[in-house]
RNA sequence: GGGCGGGUAGCUCAGUUGGGAGAGCAUCGGCCUUACAAGCCGAGGGUCACAGGUUCAAGCCCUGUUCCGCCCACCA
């Protein structure tokens, strides 16, 4: 005996410091670069530098380490390619809001010394995210972590830009983007978050040039009008098939614009009449180009109205909206105002309210690229798990427009294009040019303009292996297994990972897509700071040790479904280290040093009843895990180790190790506790990282970290541990025998501490045998005087009854029972078996049912009626006993 | 407008080829029984949203209804 091995509890903190610094020191997340193990491997989703951990990271951190750390335990090479993401706006606008406070601002510092004081920022504080990611216990390749702004990538990105702009699928262009003002920059289409607001239609009254009467138009955002260039009305409109006016005036700016037709017009909205203008909404502008219509831009970029709005020029949007209606109003033009509810556009980043804009913007012709990625997954190259998001997948990929790509901003990768001021000649090209090829002039002007984020982030599978260089580690690791991520990024991030990997591996970036679910408050409300609900993942680790938190996650991660994340959850899950811990103390008392599994016929029914449960959890821990079923997986491992090995085995194999020392028994006894205890923590380590690698340092024998241990079974499943039917239908008996005894202790109130008397009654030889042979095991797990097991005969007088699957079990009770409650537990007991009897009496009255039913399953069923019908004639027989008595 | 997911015990959720409705937490009763009170033993609790249909048999398959959540969309 051994006491002091382990604390009585589990602290977690000082065990994950450890262990983490020596996992890294060891260099034991390390991927080999060549290697005859099968490859496994896993990009990232880089978070952004300016990120703080929140749940989201946290699921998908946790996700990711049990796949590595599963397939490592399987003896592959695994790369999990760490880094993070430059985050071109976000990072932008942090150290922007810094410089405010410093009093200054990027205008003031310029472009050069403001990328520098981005720079800096990044060394003081980007390793923050980092740092937060290896508490999870994310065993990333940390040595190999990279940056999409460092050289390698860039390099990357700009062969990318090049060579699309070479084949044509980069060009640049005059389009309606999305424009935030605040950031000052383009926007894609999906960075635009559109929200459902109460609005005004108003209604406006242009006069036609040349006849009497007006057309009145309606429009959510009146300042645009003064940059209408038409007014347009459906052909097939019957209102105005009368009208022979061509022309209308433009209120407010006098100018004569043409009354056209186009079938966009929709006739059940407003008066059917729409204002027309190009430059600040989408449709318009297909309109102006369907029409050859000139744009006139009203609203400027800083989102002041410009000179071309006559005198509301240097207005503010927003108050020229109340000039305008003002205005309108005094010449009696606005016929009225309705109230509208309508969705605005918002900026991703800080939800400011985005303005079409006409302006030049680079893009990136996607259809070519999509309809690859569309093959891909089509063809089964690429699966998408859980299955349902391969629709939403094809739907986006279908329906998918250009990608705007360039941002008006200066923190990212720069266009490597020029434009010759000579000649005009655009010059994109991997050696910044000097003079232009077109021309021979030198003065060249470089794009200000730098690269969507995404597009680096596209490139992400490859480039962080070193494209465009041929590596090893490409040729060993790409494509990449498994791509974990949350669908909030399936379009932002995957889908163009997919388009990029393609073009220019010739391969897809992953064989697996798993999508998992968004962490929502306990409440279901997804987490911000504006509603406080936010729970921090750092603070849950402080409180309950970062394996409590970890297979809190993975229990909670059912495919397809959201998590709701409370505090109160994770504390059950803390419990469970616990008593993990402190079932590893149980048994580390008893085994001093590593024992051998004994040969099967020197094993008792509870060791080969426990290993027979073990060789299923084996297979169904790994099976769940292979096919992403984190939280089948944790379930799992939770029933086996709380309800199999420590409420049953642990308290069964106590008489053997309590008993006569060193026998044959006792050592084969050991000897399955320490292979089960053994085994059961490679299988739990992938979720709970640190516990098991403590308990295992303390475990003898083992040799080196249980991070590199090999899976209790081969890929193909084979393992010394076999299943025992026999023995699990032993154990089954002596369960029932204990469960029954203890139900009508429990029931009758009968003190724990009084030992009692039970006789068993069977026909079953071999049941009495299997009971005789485990009479200390029942009696020390049921608290028994004496357990008498005979034929079934005379009943003992005062006794409380139970049935179980072949045998009747009497507590005697003499002097101490209560006749009428005995009676009453009898009653209601019976209840519960007519209720089965009917359902099955039901079936078996079915003519149908004997025909066509499975000749198993109508076997099964007769088995079970019988097999009630028997427990209820037996009760029956008591309760008229006990009544009796009690009269 | 289009699409997706969900409605199972008081709460949060499992339920994988259709064949006796489960877990954790919470509740109630009893226990410091030589690993663990962060524990042990026992108990109660559900018309599986509603209505039809297929089937011998439906939480599961089909149709419709309803409520909740999410995504997409160029609804002035």
């Amino acid at each position: 005996m051994n006491e002091d091995v382990l604390a009585k509890g589990y602290e977690p903190h000082e065990v994950e410091r450890k262990w983490y610094q020596h996992w890294e020191a060891n260099g034991s997340f390390a991927a080999r670069e060549e290697d005859d193990a099968p490859a496994y491997s896993i990009v990232i989703p880089p978070p952004n530098v300016t990120g703080v951990l929140h749940m989201g990271h946290a699921l998908n951190i946790t996700m990711q380490d049990i796949l590595c750390r599963y397939r490592r335990l399987r003896g592959d090479n695994v790369l999990w390619m760490p880094g993070t993401d430059h985050a071109g706006i976000a990072t932008q606008n942090v150290v922007e809001r810094k410089l405010a406070e410093e009093g200054t601002d990027r205008h003031a510092l310029g472009r050069e010394k403001f990328i520098e004081a981005v720079w800096s920022w990044r060394k003081e504080y980007g390793s923050a995210i980092i740092n937060q990611l290896k508490r999870l216990g994310a065993s990333c390749d940390w040595p190999r972590e990279r940056f999409t702004m460092d050289s390698g990538l860039s390099q990357a990105v700009r062969k990318v830009f090049v060579q699309l702009y070479e084949e044509g699928l980069i060009y640049r262009g005059d389009y309606i983007i999305n424009w935030c003002h605040r950031c000052h920059t383009a926007l894609a289409d999906l960075e635009v978050e559109h929200e459902e607001v109460d609005g005004h239609l108003y209604h406006i009254r242009y006069p036609y040039v040349g006849a009497e009467g007006d057309i009145v138009v309606a429009t959510t955002r009146p300042e645009t009008m003064l940059g209408d260039t038409a007014v347009a009305i459906n052909p097939d409109d019957e209102r105005y098939a009368g009208l022979t006016a061509a022309q209308v005036t433009l209120p407010l700016m006098g100018r004569t614009i043409p009354i056209i037709r186009d079938s966009y017009v929709d006739l059940e909205f407003g008066t059917g009449a729409l204002k027309v203008t190009p430059a600040h909404d989408p449709n318009d502008f297909e309109i102006g180009r369907r029409h050859e219509l000139p744009s006139i831009k009203v609203i400027g970029d800083d989102g002041n109205m410009t000179e071309e709005a006559g005198h509301f020029a240097g207005m503010d949007r927003f108050a020229c909206r109340e000039a305008v209606v003002a205005a309108l109003r005094e010449e009696g033009l606005l016929v009225k105002i309705e109230p509208l509810k309508h969705s605005v556009g918002h900026c991703y980043r800080c939800k400011t309210v985005v303005e079409p804009n006409l302006s030049t913007q680079w893009f990136v012709k996607v259809k070519p690229l999509a309809q690859k990625a569309i093959q891909a997954v089509e063809d089964g190259r690429t699966t998408i798990i859980p299955a349902t998001w391969t629709q939403t997948y094809y739907d986006w990929m279908d329906n998918i427009r250009d990608w705007c790509i360039s941002r008006q901003i200066w923190w990212g990768h720069q266009i490597p294009a020029w434009t010759c001021e000579a000649c005009g000649e655009t010059i994109v090209a991997m050696e910044d040019p000097t003079t232009c090829p077109h021309c021979g002039d030198n003065r060249l002007t470089r794009e200000t303009d730098v690269l969507d984020t995404w597009f680096s982030s596209a490139l992400w599978p490859f480039s962080t292996m070193g494209w465009p260089e041929q590596t090893k580690l490409l040729k060993t690791f790409y494509p990449t297994s498994t791509l974990v991520t949350g669908f909030d990024i399936l379009f932002f991030w995957v889908a163009r990972m997919m388009m990029m990997g393609l073009h220019f591996m010739g391969d897809v970036p992953f064989r697996d897509v798993y999508v998992h679910a968004l962490v929502r408050d306990e409440h279901g409300k997804k987490m911000s700071k504006s509603k406080g609900n936010v729970i921090d993942p750092l603070n849950v680790i402080d409180v309950y040790g970062t394996d409590a938190f970890r297979f809190t996650l993975t229990a909670f991660a059912a495919q397809g479904r959201d998590i709701k994340m409370s505090e109160k959850r994770v504390e059950g899950y803390r419990n469970f280290i616990n008593k993990l811990w402190n079932a590893a103390r149980f048994a580390l008392m008893h085994l001093t040093k590593p024992v051998d599994l004994a040969r099967r016929e020197q094993l008792s029914v509870p060791d080969r009843w426990i290993l027979s449960r073990l060789r299923r959890l084996i297979e169904d821990t790994g099976r769940a895990l292979d096919d992403y079923r984190f939280n089948d997986a944790a379930a799992t491992l939770y029933q086996f180790v709380w309800h199999e090995f420590c409420d049953w085995y642990l308290e069964a194999i106590k008489p053997a190790l309590y008993g006569n020392q060193g026998d044959d028994r006792q050592q084969a006894t050991l000897g399955t506790l320490y292979r089960v205890l053994h085994d059961t923590l490679i299988l739990l380590h992938p979720i709970i990282p640190f516990v098991t690698e403590e308990i295992w340092e303390k475990l003898p024998g083992t040799r080196g970290d249980i991070m590199r241990a090999a899976f209790p079974a081969d890929a193909a499943g084979a393992t010394d541990i076999i299943e025992d039917p026999a023995a699990e239908t032993a154990m089954q008996l002596i369960m029932d025998v204990i469960t029954g005894i203890r139900n009508i202790r429990g029931e009758m109130n009968i003190a724990p501490a009084m030992k009692l008397n039970v006789t068993v009654q069977t026909d079953d030889a071999d049941i009495r045998r299997q009971l005789n042979d485990h009479q200390d095991l029942v009696a020390n797990l049921a608290r028994l005087e004496q357990m008498v097991v005979a034929p079934v005969g005379a009943k003992p007088r005062a006794a409380a009854t139970s049935v179980i699957e072949g045998a009747t079990l009497f507590v005697s009770l003499e002097g101490i029972i209560d006749f009428a409650q005995e009676a009453a537990r009898l009653t209601k007991e019976i209840g519960k078996i007519d209720n089965e009897l009917a359902t099955l009496n039901k079936k078996l009255g079915n003519e149908d049912f004997l025909n066509k039913a499975p000749a198993a399953v109508v076997e099964k069923v007769k088995r079970q009626q019988a097999a009630f019908s028997e427990k209820r004639e037996t009760l029956e027989t008591h309760l008229a006993r006990i009544e009796a008595l009690a009269s």
